[in-house]
DNA sequence: GTCCACTCTCGTATACTGTA
DNA sequence: TACAGTATACGAGAGTGGAC
């Protein structure tokens, strides 16, 4: 497991050594929590299968390049499961008076519970992907950099490895989080609880969708608006934007994201507007 | 009995391509 | 430009078996 992106006076040796082991909790009824950063901006592909075109957004003093390898492609949104796991096991410790840390250990079953998956060896081999996809992407950012002006470089994984005592038996797996995404999750301003369900989501669309609508229209009673052109630029998709435009209507058609309504509207002249707004939970079937 | 790792099969979403 | 078909990859779910 190497990692090209860090700096030689830190190898992830000694980066291991010096970070405090957090052992995962556990997870039942542990409520889902996602950086507010990975919920606005274009992070991961939306894709099933593998990208290896780079993501560039450029929204006034934001930049992001999201880079991924031949061999993996960029990290995907079900990817980022993982790093919703990784964000909820910090802040409940956090909560609870435990010291979290960035370097992590516990068992692939409980990543896969808790991120409604299955735990089929196949779910296990995606898994281990994620982690490589994880591993592998490389983001720049100027987000959170008081300039502008400078990029911040990681992994969304600095390093991961498997566990296993004397005798070959599975102890579970570890990994390092960068700098950058724990401290987002230490910031209690810039997380967000998700509903348990987006879990259940198929699509790569409807997922980004969501945490797009979670992050911006919040809880606010009047909801939120994008016109479909920039909602396109925003979401990284490869996709033709009349494609995307058709996947966003069908997804107004399903109204499948949880707490929230979405609804087109289009005016003569003017591009396709996307609103949503809350939904009472008791209004939800 | 429970937890965890694994097998197998089927369904679905995205991106791409072709056609009217 | 809009729509439909296809390839590919990945998710879902039921079930099995070993270790404790």
């Amino acid at each position: 497991m190497s990692s090209p992106s860090l700096p030689l006076r830190q190898r992830p040796t000694q980066q291991r050594e010096q970070l405090d082991l957090f052992r995962a909790l556990p997870a039942e009824d542990m409520a889902p929590r996602d950086a507010q950063d990975l919920m606005a901006y274009p992070f991961f592909s939306l894709a099933k299968s593998r990208r290896t075109a780079p993501i560039d957004f450029r929204s006034g003093k934001i930049t992001i390049r999201v880079e991924g390898t031949q061999e993996h492609g960029i990290a995907t949104i079900w990817d980022a499961d993982i790093l919703i796991w990784a964000a909820s096991q910090i802040v409940e410790a956090r909560d609870a008076g435990i010291q979290p840390s960035r370097r992590m250990q516990a068992t692939p079953y409980e990543i896969l519970r808790f991120i409604g998956r299955g735990t089929s060896l196949r779910d296990y081999q995606r898994l281990k992907a994620a982690f490589d996809r994880l591993q592998s992407t490389t983001v720049a950012t100027s987000i959170r950099e008081t300039t502008g002006r400078r990029l911040h470089r990681f992994s969304w994984i600095n390093e991961w490895k498997e566990l296993a005592d004397a005798n070959g038996k599975p102890l579970g797996i570890e990994l390092i989080l960068p700098d950058w995404f724990y401290a987002g999750v230490l910031d209690a301003a810039l997380v967000l609880t998700i509903d348990p369900t987006y879990f259940r989501l198929t699509g790569g669309i409807e997922r980004w969708l969501y945490r797009l609508v979670r992050k911006h229209g919040g809880r606010q009673a009047n909801g939120w608006q994008f016109d479909v052109p920039y909602l396109y630029r925003k979401s990284g998709s490869l996709a033709q934007p009349r494609d995307f435009a058709r996947d966003l209507r069908a997804l107004v058609a399903k109204q499948s994201l949880p707490g929230y309504e979405l609804s087109i509207e289009r005016w003569p002249g003017e591009p396709e507007i996307l609103a949503f707004r809350p939904v009472p939970q008791t209004a939800r079937g």
